[in-house]
RNA sequence: GCGCCCGUAGCUCAGUGGAUAGAGCAGGUGCCUUCUAAGCACUUGGUCGCAGGUUCGAGUCCUGCCGGGCGCGCCA
């Protein structure tokens, strides 16, 4: 049985209750089921009794002993034991429990993939770095927690279209193309422009594949500069993300906004709404009338667009394609736009509360021998994605990234990530799905195999290791559906380094595999089944965090 | 000044109103002739920033204060 289904069981008990008159209250839609943290309080726990206790008008306890009746008819339900001011603590039959290794053995992949959010049509909004250089450490930050958020919202039924926007219009593309063309001549960036190794490179490959290219006009230069430049850098880009696991179902150009005329078209569409007005010659946006703090600008004195009319352009282009919510991650540096944005969805007709969703994240700070490190694009300082993985690898850069909450600020310690050791717990994590597979390649050569579901008998299953490796187990579904709710896919990385902590334990404690010329017994065989249960659930997880689950380390 | 985020063990951090607040690392003591010791057991370490409030119950919610980070352009 299942935590969902025990659920399920108890909400039937209140209903039971209620039907022959014991008790007189609305069966409630949702019951909470708990895993104790003491084990002395059973399999699971509920808090029903407490909750139900006001609107009864009687005493929690005595609302938890018409409860717990009711349960301890169920067939799969041991003892059920009232405790403390009114919880109920369940303890499940022999074998019960580890239906649940059964079950993930079985559903193999699918195990943990619910469909809560079935029926949502999302796009995900995460990364897009301006094209002016490579992802620097926060983008690389996004990427980490917003490609696991993609998987993690698909794991529960949502439907995903993850996007990267991508500013390849305005004046840091014309300030790029100068850098470019200053470094082709040998000659020193602009003040305002881009420095580094990787403008000389990309200036090198430009003037490589245009020959002549410097002797030509200044306008023609810039005009190559620009359109080849961000060609090189775009491609750069996409291959680093590649690289660390992450793909983007749309690469959305900003230009394209520009040149398909769409921001006359949003500016139009808001002006009908009554929203836009002119002042001091520019045109402006009251985003003011929905909770902004200053009105904004739309159309500059000069007759340029703003990157703010982009964004309304860009907000009807995605509307127009018939998303439910637009989902966009941005780092604290963008903290302002919360305001704005959410105007201008209003502007729009929208509901910026139903059709908007803005996750903040915070920074990435680098620390290296515990002092911070002062990131610098002039001095060549910046650490970018590429620079993490080559050194700490993919894995171990996606994990540190996703196991902290987006509320955090990360210290990254560039030291202690370099040395690539065990104060990882992604190692932690994946040792233990190695050490499963080495079990699983020794029962493979004793002539062990799992055999049919139903011929396992679970009920070989009652060591405290055992029960524990299983609760664990039976949490994942609830982990994952959680985690997508409340959009942190952090919640998945901590509750894998509790699953591998289990598992070791288990381990330590119960040995699968008959010794020397033992005969295999049923207990070995259920065993196997518990190991091979969380090495599916271990391998489901790590997938959301896009981290291989290693078969030897 | 206003807005958002944070403050929990020596360090880095979990903790969706529940019972005795946890993990990893660091420190200490043990455990490999048999399934991976990148592991396990035991152990040291806490006024959950401070003060009020809400209630059966607060690290969690509310208010105020203290401390740290970020943001408040006709920049992108």
């Amino acid at each position: 049985m299942t935590p969902e289904q025990l659920r399920d069981v108890i909400r039937s008990a209140v209903a039971a209750a209620v039907e022959r008159g014991a008790l007189a209250v609305a069966v409630p839609d949702d019951v909470v089921v708990e895993r104790p943290k003491n084990p002395e309080h059973g399999d699971y726990a509920t808090n029903v009794a407490l909750r139900l206790a006001k609107g009864a008008g009687r005493p929690p306890r005595e609302v938890a002993e018409l409860l717990a009746e009711e349960l301890r008819a169920h067939p799969g339900i041991a003892t059920v034991d009232v405790a403390g001011p009114g919880f109920l603590n369940v303890t499940f039959a022999r074998g019960v429990l580890g239906a649940i290794a059964v079950e993930a053995v079985t559903a193999g992949e699918a195990y943990g993939r619910t469909q809560v959010l079935a029926g949502q049509r999302l796009n995900l909004e995460f990364v897009s770095a301006n094209p002016t250089g490579p992802v620097h450490i926060g983008g690389t930050r996004w990427a980490a927690v917003g490609d696991a958020l993609a998987r993690l919202l698909e794991s529960s039924g949502a439907s995903v279209t993850r996007e990267y926007y991508f500013n390849d219009a305005g004046a840091q593309i014309d300030r790029f193309a100068r850098s470019l063309q200053e470094a082709a001549h040998g000659r020193p960036v602009p003040g305002d422009g881009y420095a580094g190794a990787y403008i000389d490179d990309i200036a090198a490959q430009v003037v490589a594949a245009e020959p002549g290219l410097l002797e030509k006009s200044d306008q023609e230069q810039l005009a190559v500069f620009r359109a080849r430049g961000v060609e090189l850098m775009w491609e750069e880009i996409r291959s680093s993300l590649a690289d660390f696991g992450v793909r983007f179902d749309v690469y959305f150009s900003e230009r394209t906004l520009h040149e398909t005329g769409a921001l006359e078209k949003a500016v139009a569409r808001l002006r009908e709404q009554g929203h836009v007005y002119e002042a001091d010659g520019a045109v402006w946006l009251r985003t003011t009338d929905f909770g902004d703090d200053k009105d904004r600008v739309l159309v500059k004195s000069d007759g340029e667009p703003t990157y703010f009319a982009a964004d309304c352009a860009y907000y009807l282009d995605k509307r127009e394609r018939g998303f439910d919510r637009v989902v966009i991650m941005l780092g604290a540096d963008h903290t302002g736009y919360v305001g704005r944005y959410k105007a201008l969805v209003a502007a729009m007709g929208d509901d910026p509360e139903i059709n908007l969703e803005i996750l903040i994240g915070q920074l990435v700070n680098l620390v290296r021998d515990g002092q911070p490190v002062r990131m610098s694009k002039r001095a060549g300082t910046v650490v970018n994605l590429t620079d993490l993985v080559e050194a700490v690898g993919a894995d171990a850069a996606r994990y540190a990234l996703a196991r902290a909450s987006v509320d955090q600020q990360i210290d990254l310690d560039l030291d202690l990530w370099s040395r690539q050791t065990n104060d990882n717990p992604v190692f932690y994590v994946q040792y233990a799905h190695a050490r499963i597979s080495s079990v699983l390649r020794g029962a493979a050569d004793l002539g062990l195999a799992l055999g049919d579901p139903g011929g396992v008998d679970t009920s070989q299953l009652g060591h405290p290791r055992e029960s524990d490796l299983l609760r664990a187990i039976a949490e994942f579904p609830r982990v994952l559906s959680g985690a997508a709710e409340l959009r942190a896919p952090h919640r998945v990385a901590r509750y894998l380094e509790e699953l591998a902590g289990t598992y070791h334990r288990f381990y330590d404690s119960c040995r699968v595999l008959p010794r020397g010329d033992e005969e295999a017994t049923p207990l070995n065989t259920a065993r196997l089944w518990l190991c091979a249960a969380t090495a599916t659930v271990l391998r489901n997880g790590l997938a959301v965090l896009g981290v291989h689950a290693p078969e030897r380390m």
